[in-house]
DNA sequence: GCATGATCATGC
DNA sequence: GCATGATCATGC
């Protein structure tokens, strides 16, 4: 990184280099800023909101910019101040981490290297803190705080998300954008509401004004892999034929999270053109064809659990007995679908359970369901042959229409109002075709719960319609 | 044949 | 013990 000016005096770390910032923003560990700058601090600060911005001023003392550069220039470092929560299982993302707004009039006119995302965010410094709903946000405390820069088998994949989001401006459908677009690296929704757009230049369709962001199960990985790890942060160097125009040929062996493991161990196993999902399909393709016995048989699996086709998958793709890392970090939903000879999906797709006491308080963007939906998904699809025997038919990657979510959000604002008011028999049936519908999920019918009235109800979940499915695979 | 309610095998 | 992902069973 080139030296725009000699350093600051006045800063208490040198501004043209990274490693210095990030060691004066380690001395904030197990620290809040009230911990740094005494009480007066709580007296200026009653309100929450901007507390990233409070501690860039503060404590960083510079004034943070919304520019096309880094918030460090000099050293071509990113602040991001993010929240986690304790959970029994320890921290978890509060949210997704949101980056710079897309401009869709300027977006398309770049390769990724000129990007404004990786010329923003190609090195970050990332500071986890505690949220606490009680406590003001001075007294939060900082938990993690490193720089990061993105493994090259993820930037792989985030240069490919980015060009399919750039594919759909270039396509006059920024409007059609939706998170379950890409894996890792997302355009999610940002602005007062959802009702914010802004102008897109191949059509006069407004937009949605959306941000880059990562999922929140990609930042899980981050802190897993922070708090778990040695660190190291990755050399710029290695990105270097990724950010050329043309194919990667790095060879970089992956470093494995205790029950994780990649299907792409290396990015040379790419071919040439290739995305994550192309090359999964590709794996798939030599079973096509292949009998349920015929799987069961070749990967020694001796189940009889409903989800055995999940455990075939995952062999397929050479992870066997571990979770799929590519999957687990962009969250890919993955589903197995019956077809009967005749092409029908012979059952409707479920979700997880309904919280009854949950859903009441939840609004749709936040909700469970959203954010089950707000996904890839991966269908491995089983046709049954004319003999009735079940056959791998194909695998595909898929997710909700944008369009979609209007009818999915009248299904669930129909269900959490019934049951606020406590009728738990005039759901959304599959045969009002509205996508979706309610239906019972328990062990049997004495399986309940307590609901917001105070009654024991049965257990139900959310499905999708096959007809929905079948549409959306043919 | 399909909609709906009911239930199962497993993993954690 | 229970949620998950999935499938079964009945009745119209």
């Amino acid at each position: 990184m080139k030296k725009l000016s000699n350093t600051n005096m006045e800063l208490p770390y040198d501004k043209t280099n990274a490693r210095s910032i990030e060691a004066y923003a380690k001395q904030l560990l197990d620290k809040s800023l009230h911990d740094i700058f005494g009480d007066d601090i709580v007296h200026v600060r009653k309100g929450k909101g901007k507390f990233g911005q409070l501690v860039e001023e503060l404590y960083f003392k510079y004034k943070p910019n919304s520019d096309a550069l880094p918030d460090f220039p000099e050293a071509g470092v990113e602040l991001k101040t993010t929240p986690m929560k304790e959970i029994k299982k320890g921290y978890v993302p509060k949210e997704r981490l949101v980056f710079n707004i897309i401009d869709y009039e300027k977006e398309y006119q770049y390769s990724f290297p000129q990007s404004s995302f990786w010329k923003k965010n190609a090195l970050l410094l990332l500071m986890f803190y505690l949220y606490e709903e009680q406590k003001l946000d001075v007294d939060y405390i900082f938990k993690i705080i490193r720089l990061w820069r993105f493994p090259v088998a993820d930037l792989k994949i985030i240069k490919d998300d980015w060009e399919k989001i750039v594919a759909k401006i270039k396509d006059g459908k920024a409007h059609e954008l939706s998170e379950g677009d890409t894996l890792y690296l997302g355009a999610c929704t940002k602005g007062a509401n959802s009702e914010t757009t802004r102008s897109q230049p191949f059509s006069e369709v407004p937009a949605k004004q959306r941000a880059f962001s990562l999922k929140p199960k990609y930042i899980s990985f981050i802190i897993n892999k922070s708090l778990t790890e040695a660190e190291v942060l990755i050399d710029e160097r290695e990105y270097e034929d990724l950010l050329q125009v043309g194919e990667p040929s790095v060879s970089y062996i992956r470093k494995k999270l205790d029950n994780i493991e990649p299907v792409v161990k290396e990015v040379s196993d790419y071919k040439k053109g290739e995305t994550f999902e192309d090359l999964v399909v590709r794996k798939f393709k030599p079973y096509y064809g292949y009998t349920e016995k015929q799987l069961t048989q070749e990967f020694q699996i001796d189940t009889k659990a409903k989800n055995k086709f999940e455990i075939v998958a995952k062999a397929i793709l050479g992870v066997k007995n571990k979770k799929i890392e590519e999957f687990e970090k962009a969250d890919v939903l993955m589903k197995t679908i019956r077809l009967e000879e005749n092409g029908s999906i012979r059952e409707h797709m479920s979700f997880r359970q309904i919280q009854f006491n949950d859903i009441v308080n939840e609004d749709w963007e936040e909700s469970t369901w959203y954010w089950e939906l707000n996904r890839k998904f991966f269908f491995v699809v089983f046709q049954k042959d004319a003999n009735g025997i079940l056959k791998l038919d194909r695998v595909l990657f898929w997710n909700i229409p944008e369009k979609d979510f209007d009818i999915l959000e009248e299904v669930w604002n129909d269900t959490k109002m019934k049951i606020a008011n406590g009728d738990f028999t005039h759901f959304i049936k599959a045969s009002e075709n509205k996508i979706g519908h309610v239906r019972p999920k328990g062990r049997n019918s004495d399986d309940k719960m307590l609901a917001p009235n105070g009654t024991m109800q049965k257990k139900k979940c959310f499905w999708l319609n096959k007809t929905y499915i079948k549409a959306a695979i043919s």
